[in-house]
DNA sequence: GAAACAAAGTCAAGCGCTTAAAATCAAACT
DNA sequence: AGTTTGATTTTAAGCGCTTGACTTTGTTTC
């Protein structure tokens, strides 16, 4: 920068004044600069300016689990979002556990992030979050903290939840299990809400499904559809409901495994729409969320907040849609 | 820091001595420092570090498509191996392909990131990656360019390609098509030269075979595959080979959409090994490669070379493997 | 024409840290 | 006792940038 101001014929201060646009400069001296800024083909030194302005220009983003396309899909908005305002993103896979959240903190303190957009997957304990907050902005997607006030990006995951199982109710269902999320989730909680809402609207006993807790990931939607399914035909649910997409996966490889029909023998159900749930055999019946624009306006609120606008218009529900697809069907009359 | 340094009554010096390890200190001073940090509960401002170390515990992570799981996959790996080293990811989605390029350099030489490891998944100009070499490492996956000497992640894609490929020709497929990757892209062409190898081997002439290329992405499987498979049955080859998986699920959904049944009249095979592969149906025959592995092993060659460490061991491939699924079967003979 | 004001530039003080070099101190030599 | 040596600690000089305070220059106003 030094070399800029001298080969401009200026003070470094005049230089800096123009690069960041504050401050008054006359039209030759600016052209002067940026002449020399080109000449000697000048970037700015961004540890110095962050030192300076004690921010960072970078925003952390923690992700449970990438490769659950709803995250992935969602982390790619966020990164787009941020990089059409030349922020960067930090990628924070809180996969491994050990910690994570107090590594998260130390990240926001140690000045190398100004803020955080936060994805819950597995169980999270809430003060965590709460002393991440004190140290700069947090926007939580999907998720709600129970005590605090956190701004948010949500879904209506219970009135999705609520639709889709209507849905299977009305093809006649009678016999519910559902494989639920980890109940310290939020998301996990109105989901399962949702479809015990849809059941007492079609006049059944909420209480009578059974209700598996599951972690979200496909595995344990293997070994949960195994421990529900695999009951005399009789008393074997013949619809599943299940929070999210990869569980709901899961639960359709144990019924190719084991040779239930689907949707045959058992109505299945997932959340999110994932990319692949078209692709799968049955196409599977799920609610999509726009995750893609979850992640951008998680990211842009963000900013905002970190710009200081206060503007913490209330976190309207992103809409969610249910969609239908081959792995429902009424159930074969027995 | 300085706060630090009074409660423990040393000089700030003393304190940063102990906090990295470097220059003696006696060891009741040092009790004192670190007994001080806790109690401050101090974080160093790592802005500041990086101003003055000219570095910044950063790597930039560019990747193409983060739908694309081979290379979320890939991603997670990364992120975990740098983590464990305490450092920063930062995610570039190249998707945005206007002018990524010359946005990566910046990147680097805004000195925000040490280092990079990059992604090609569409066409790059070489030249932007020599530029950006010579401002930091930069280790490439699955990649090479011609004139340049990079260090770099590889799976011996060519043998891949050549034992999938020969595996169908096994089955007794003459009539094959294939829909390849870009052509800029060394990845793509070392596959397409696996697939002619194999079938010269199965004395067929590889110059029969339909070449189509696509971007690696679903869409163009999808549109690929129409225009490959929408002509006369008779003419129709009997074999798809796809460049990498999303285009074989691509060339599956249109098989699916227009009635063409897999395997029985066209056997389609992929490259990767996505984890969504197996779930598919039919099941997709393709090649596995260890993404998460190469992820891993790219970051911490990054991370070597940033710590100076020239220890360039030649880049010995990435073992693939054939995973014979359901969507490979011999023709049906008609 | 002097005083008053505004606009355009420059100076210089840090931001929080690292590290070479100087300073301190104690023990170990002539 | 005077000096050398070595181990430990402090001093102070920046890293490259931003920005409040100040100086210079140019334009009004009385």
């Amino acid at each position: 920068m030094k070399d800029v101001a001298v080969h401009a014929r200026v003070s470094v201060s005049t230089v800096s004044y123009v690069l960041n646009g504050t401050g008054p400069v006359s039209a030759d001296r600016r052209a002067r600069i940026l002449n020399a800024v080109r000449e000697l083909d000048y970037i700015p030194n961004e540890s110095a300016r962050n030192l300076k302005r004690q921010s960072a220009s970078t925003i952390g983003l923690v992700i449970p689990d990438l490769s659950n396309q709803f995250f992935s899909l969602l982390a790619s908005g966020a990164a787009h979002a941020a990089a059409a305002r030349d922020v960067l993103v930090v990628l924070c896979s809180s996969e491994s556990t050990e910690e994570a959240e107090s590594g998260n903190a130390r990240l926001l303190r140690s000045q190398r992030v100004d803020g955080v957009v936060y994805l819950t997957g597995f169980d999270e304990s809430p003060t965590s979050l709460l002393k991440l907050q004190s140290l700069g902005p947090v926007v939580l997607v999907d998720e709600r903290v129970p005590g605090a006030n956190f701004p948010t990006i949500l879904a209506d995951g219970r009135r999705g939840a609520r639709e889709v199982a209507s849905h299977v109710v009305a093809l006649g269902h009678e016999r519910f299990a559902c494989i639920a999320g980890p109940t310290a989730l939020w998301t996990a909680e109105q989901r399962l809400a949702g479809y015990r809402e849809a059941l007492a609207l079609g006049g059944l006993n909420p209480d009578n499904m059974d209700v598996l807790i599951g972690d979200y990931r496909m595995d344990s939607g293997f070994k949960l559809a195994k421990q529900l399914l695999d009951v005399p035909t009789h008393r074997r649910p013949t619809a599943l409901l299940c929070a999210n997409d990869m569980m709901a996966i899961g639960a359709l490889e144990y019924c190719r495994a084991s040779g239930i029909n689907v949707p045959g023998n058992v109505s299945v159900v997932g959340f999110d729409d994932v990319p692949m749930a078209p692709l799968l055999s049955p196409g599977l019946t799920t609610v999509r969320q726009p995750a893609r624009e979850m992640g951008i306006r998680a990211a842009e609120m963000l900013l905002d907040l970190i710009r200081g606008d206060v503007n913490l218009n209330p976190p309207k529900s992103f809409p969610v849609e249910v969609i239908v697809r081959e792995s429902t069907s009424p159930p074969r009359s027995s």
